[in-house]
DNA sequence: GGAGAAACGTGAACACCGTTAGCGGATTAC
DNA sequence: GTAATCCGCTAACGGTGTTCACGTTTCTCC
């Protein structure tokens, strides 16, 4: 307890002194190995000998990185956030930068396609949380890239509210609970203060329930007596999911 | 492998000899030991040699009753679902039988008390596949189970369209890929021939998947951030579905 | 340049885990 | 009563996370 080393990780940083390059480069191997076991044996294939081993070290030495495995399993978690963060945001990049309706729908089959490409990976992801959620949302490193990931998605909504995309519902029996629940959300994730009413959050977040339901019964492979590709199923949801929002639906590019 | 003893379970069979019924007593105790174990710390604090020790037994002899720790866990997934169904029969009971949409919302409202109040229990359900599905179809006790449970909202949405509650949406666009995956799981799940166009499929299909997506959502504890008692937002989520569906919404009942 | 501090990696150990093999005792079937 | 069956045990193999104490390397600072 008294003698871990700090586990400062500036990430892009491997500036500084040599001790602290080699540092990284091995805490860099050791997730990168990892990660592969996570992708082929699933969460609970990721074991700490394991890792050991194949970087020819023992175990115990890797506690001068990580303070645990569920630690090494987070920072998994915050590099696989950043992953298909940056996934996303390819697919969103490769549509023009005003086609909105493009952004959107190739954002979105970006990550059902990322999940399905990365099982294990989605499913430490969205799975059920292992550990309770941070009791401080930004002290783990993972929640706060998670906050990033979604936020991609909060900007993008909040172009579609900027741009009139979809009347927003009045909320006329909105409960005061859920107005409250709505307000401070949009004010966590930094949605657009003037414009995102509570009921435009209220839809963003229907929304995001929605595909959330859907890419994680597919990944989850539930609804597997239903078909062994879904696809077809996922892009009739995603239409429905883009009428909602004013969105024009757009079948995806062949290839 | 030789040596196993057939794992018949007819469950709710205690008769035969002697030797079937402390049998039986034998493995519903392993169960409710696991289930207790799972309750309290996750499927992965699960294990064999803790089971036998709280029965004053040891490990290798809980190999008579179950192949593997996998089955275990199988069998106890087709327990939990047996409960889970209970728990919604029960709520549904609890409705006067012509009311329809009572008997839904109650049903629904049902699936998300039980997931809250059990966690770990609901993520074995609905959570990642451990192993991957059961190749055929029924060998696996748990999905038999899994489909039984979900005969029962598939019966609800029967009704629903036996009474013409909702416009089943033609479908004009709907590829031939996607009718024949909503074709195959409505014979599948013994929805009512006749009636039960693929429109009528893909309404109830994407119910199912934002109702899954919101329970997960919230037993999963994703959406931490939002706040922690996501009550209402369920609740307006379920007045969305309901609407969709032309089923009256209905505030829960106080107590 | 040399002394002291800090970080690193190791070996041993503790307490678990799933699973298999082989054996003796109890129970059942004939 | 004898033979077959089932049951639970011990022992063992190989695996796991984690802690502790120790020697070695590396850096820092004077």
């Amino acid at each position: 307890m008294t003698r871990q080393p700090a586990f400062h990780q500036v990430e892009n940083a491997p500036s500084g002194s040599r001790r602290e390059r080699v540092r990284q480069a091995t805490s860099r191997e050791i997730k990168e190995i990892a990660r592969r076991h996570l992708t082929a044996h699933g969460a609970s294939g990721v074991s700490l000998r394991a890792i050991a081993r194949e970087m020819g070290m023992t175990a115990p030495g890797l506690y001068r990185y990580f303070a645990s495995l569920n630690d090494l399993l987070e920072a998994l978690q915050a590099e696989l956030f950043a992953e298909l963060g940056a996934a996303v945001d390819a697919a969103e990049a490769a549509q023009p930068e005003p086609d909105t309706d493009g952004r959107l729908l190739a954002a979105l089959r970006a990550v059902r396609a990322w999940g399905l490409a990365n099982r294990p990976e989605f499913a430490l992801l969205f799975g059920p949380a292992g550990t309770p959620p941070a009791s401080s949302p930004e002290e783990s490193p993972a929640a706060e890239a998670g906050q990033r990931f979604a936020s991609t998605f909060v900007a993008l909504f909040d172009r579609l509210i900027a741009e009139g995309r979809f009347t927003v519902p009045d909320e006329p029996e909105a409960s005061p609970a859920l107005c409250a629940q709505l307000d401070a959300f949009a004010s966590l994730t930094g949605f657009s203060g003037d414009r995102a009413s509570a009921g435009a959050v209220r839809v963003l977040l229907s929304c995001w329930v929605r595909f959330y339901g859907i890419v994680c019964m597919e990944v989850f492979q539930h609804l597997g007596f239903v078909s062994d590709d879904m696809e077809a199923l996922f892009e009739a949801e995603l239409r429905d999911l883009a009428a909602g929002l004013g969105v024009a639906y757009r079948p995806p590019e062949a290839g």
